[in-house]
DNA sequence: AGGGTGTATGTTATAACATCACAAGGCGGA
DNA sequence: TCCGCCTTGTGATGTTATAACATACACCCT
């Protein structure tokens, strides 16, 4: 039972938690980038939570385990976690979500329902945008790709 | 020294604003949706102004132009305008811009220069999404796209 | 005219999200 | 050792957004 965030199915989870640390460590490894413990916890409560968590809530739980109640605390371990491409911000939601598959390099698309709430992660490879960009000489950099929708578990009875 | 949103080329403006608001009249003429004064001029606003702006940016003028200083009277305008298509929410920069096509049918993408902060409209099809989508059993509703990256001017020269 | 309904506006307060500025600690290299 | 760099801690503040409630106005129906 792979853990497929990609459609909304179930899945096993305390082993894609582990190997997505793991896989975070041995990327700062290699970046020499410093996994520091607040860092590391953030990551972790993220890929526990598995859905996508305000900075505040974040913020709430490291304060609950002593790392510190500040804002800046858990704003600045975001930040770094985004960088690396261990997490992903949501803009729609003005919140973060573990990644599904670290260590790939990508550009992922996002698909977020709005009656639960779960968001799931796709590979986007927009092509029209790109076609569009270099018709315009726009520079792309980054793409932000958020779908909303309903998830096949909430197709039913949802609030329209 | 406004841009022309779909390129980055510059255009005759003052023409623009009078077609758009003509058009959002008509429409809201055929879909009995009131574009009272607040709302006109909140869509007036952002047509002159021609580029993304905050909520608070446009209260400022609402409030120095005697419409009121508090935020829902710049939220529920804004609100009206994105449900009526006229306006549409850059999610990255927490802002709002004006259409540059309205009346057509779409799902907007935009490419959002980092360095002047010029945003362009284009058209999106994102048929990657699409495909997922379908294949996960998501029921696509919305889509959020929007490129960062340098506008042709902003190639040379900016801050890297 | 009276009364009910629906939409829009006005206002207070507060929630939620995010950053600045500065101090202090740890650690490696010159 | 001393310096520079990165990271953390903290207080204050800035920015974006909504909840909740009251009021006003237009419209229709009787």
């Amino acid at each position: 039972m792979p853990s497929e965030s990609l459609g909304f199915t179930s899945h096993d989870h305390t082993s894609c938690v582990a190997s997505a640390l793991a896989c975070a460590e041995a990327t700062c490894k290699e970046r020499k980038a410093q996994l520091t413990p607040v860092r590391r916890r953030v990551l972790e409560i993220l890929l526990e939570n598995h859905s996508a968590m305000g900075a505040y809530d974040v913020l709430a739980r490291l304060d609950a385990e002593g790392f510190g109640s500040k804002p800046p605390i858990a704003y600045r371990a975001l930040a770094f976690l985004v960088e690396q491409g261990f997490v992903h911000r949501i803009e729609r939601l003005n919140a973060f979500i573990a990644c599904t598959h670290p260590g790939t390099v990508h550009d992922p698309a996002f698909m977020i329902c709005r009656d639960c709430g779960l968001v799931a992660e796709a590979q986007s490879a927009n092509l029209a945008l790109q076609k569009a960009a270099t018709e315009s000489g726009f520079q792309l950099e980054q793409t932000v790709i958020e779908a909303q929708g309903l998830c096949p578990a909430c197709q039913t009875g949802a609030t329209t």
